[in-house]
DNA sequence: CTGAAAGCGCTTACAG
DNA sequence: CTGAAAGCGCTTACAG
């Protein structure tokens, strides 16, 4: 039995009722009045032939494709396998599928372009650069679409985590361990999440009466973090902890940190946002503070299917954010 | 113009042709004369209107729904990443969408149901636990699966990379420094990479004219790795040297060396299969080989898209595995 | 060189 | 309570 070229027909047969019956018993039609000795005579056919609904007959009937799609910039991120957990888990309470792509497929636009081709029911975009024109494509769309942990000016549609709120516990960690010159390892310039938590990072350091230390943009990336960290050392008032944008910068910071000869924590104490299973292994294991990013993606599916068309959104997810301790802060070494 | 709405009627309409010519211009139908002006009104009224194929009454129609199916055990696995990049961009070429899942969504047999309802025209099941009726399930698919970095002794369909020889290799290089007591921290018990990179191992060594030294199962994580790392310590006569079969164990595996106050490299070196951006970060910076996990993936796709239903594949990939020498590896202390 | 027609497998408003 | 019918938007063998 070829499960795949069973149709109604087939099931109508050997039930002995229409296909419209049958569509509606296996969709669980509402206000469908059915015998209940029907109703197993559909359902014990529908078992003993293997009838699966053909998705595409499906979709092309409801013009819905029961598929919503999640782009990233980048599968290697750490980051994202969290934001896709979530969603995926979303998506399939809700019986549908996650497509989740990257540039390295078709890129931004052949991604957008599944949706004016019918494929997908909504888009929900992560840290997705603004590339000219997508934001068109976008508009045009007939369905919803979502930015996902990053905010864009002329966008009101997105769920982003409290970033800000995140910086502000990394920080007032390290002023309470006594840090009084505490350095800053910013994000990529022009990134949201960036900003917010260089916000977040001001902020705390005026409300504990010390002015900002030096502040070094960097990537998202361990080299970024090894460049930058290596170019804020230099300053000739260094500090004594660094706060850290990102967790992969900070694995980057923290061998910069070893070849400058400074030994973690007792020279420098390093937090980064964004806790990994990895940062209890490094040498020595990092604190860190951890974001709802799993929560992130099951609320961008669930906005997803519940938004209209041209509702916005503008959602600062209130999820549990919490410090993890670990071995890289320690009290200043000449406090 | 709401992109999604416009047909093949509203561009006949605009183009003053039947839709049949449409659908076989937009589609490149070999078979078609057609006069070049007509052609490229034909092309013009497509752009002015902005028109794409409706995906699902394609589908319906063919049978095919130009989308392949990848299911992965863990996003948050790096070795994934990879494999997934190289699996977009063949995905890509063909013009297909990929669509990776995971164990989080609908979990695998979740994921085999998509071949029953015609979502997917081939599925990639890379390191898949063998799950009772799954294969039963998959047999009766009309769709070609194949299995992605790992065989089954039931299977007749898979792609893999040669373990043995990234193993070979990586116990070689201990050996040519000096080491003659040379530890594994193997993979899972049962897990086929796991043992094709052991059999490496044992076989260098035996050509080494050397015995194997301790060897200890250890999942390929970093928590898994710790606890291995630590077992084997307890070694009578512990090694000098440690071969490990996956990077993410290795990070666990040298946090427990550390932890037993041992130096790597001075006191014990180690070198592991595959290689990541992190590894050059560690401390000290990891030895690693690299295998071509891009590849794999697109190799994959390839084959899925040339494959017949019933035909066997038994491949295991040639493309370069190469060691890449950092400082986690030196001549044995006291040689 | 171009058009008319059938049909892929569903769902749903309607008839009885 | 169940069935007959239309139609979603495409592709393709066929007619002319």
């Amino acid at each position: 039995m070829k499960s795949g070229r069973v149709t109604l027909a087939h099931v109508a047969a050997v039930a002995k009722v229409d296909r419209a019956v049958i569509s509606r018993v296996v969709n669980n039609d509402p206000t469908l009045n059915i015998r209940p000795e029907t109703r197993e005579r559909v359902l014990a056919a529908v078992a003993a032939l293997g009838y699966r609904p053909n998705v595409a007959a499906r979709s092309l009937r409801t013009a819905r494709a029961h598929m919503f799609g999640l782009f990233i910039p980048d599968f290697a991120n750490p980051v994202y396998a969290e934001i896709i957990k979530g969603a995926e888990a979303a998506a399939a309470a809700l019986s549908y599928v996650l497509v989740t792509g990257s540039a390295a497929g078709a890129g931004l636009g052949g991604y957008i372009d599944l949706l004016g081709q019918g494929r997908i029911d909504g888009l929900l975009l992560a840290g997705a650069e603004e590339e000219a024109g997508l934001l068109e494509q976008l508009d045009r769309a007939t369905v919803p679409w979502i930015m996902l942990n990053r905010r864009s000016p002329s966008v009101k549609r997105y769920v982003i985590l409290d970033d800000e709120r995140a910086a502000r516990l990394a920080v007032e960690h390290l002023v309470g361990l006594g840090h009084r010159r505490v350095g800053h390892l910013a994000g990529p310039v022009g990134a949201d999440t960036a900003l917010r938590r260089s916000a977040g990072y001001s902020a705390a350091m005026r409300d504990a009466g010390l002015p900002d230390g030096p502040v070094v943009a960097a990537d998202y990336t361990p080299a970024g973090g090894a460049a930058a960290m290596t170019a804020l050392l230099a300053d000739p008032d260094p500090p004594t902890a660094v706060f850290v944008a990102n967790v992969a910068s900070a694995i980057g910071a923290m061998e910069s940190a070893r070849a400058a000869g400074l030994e973690i924590p007792r020279q420098i104490s390093m937090v980064a946002v964004h806790d990994l299973d990895l940062a209890s292994y490094l040498a020595p294991p990092l604190t860190t503070v951890r974001m709802p990013l799993a929560e992130l993606g099951r609320r961008g599916v669930a906005l997803l299917g519940s938004l209209k068309l041209d509702e916005s959104v503008e959602e600062v997810l209130d999820g549990p954010i919490e410090l993890i301790v670990r071995l890289s802060t320690a009290p200043p070494y000449m406090a």
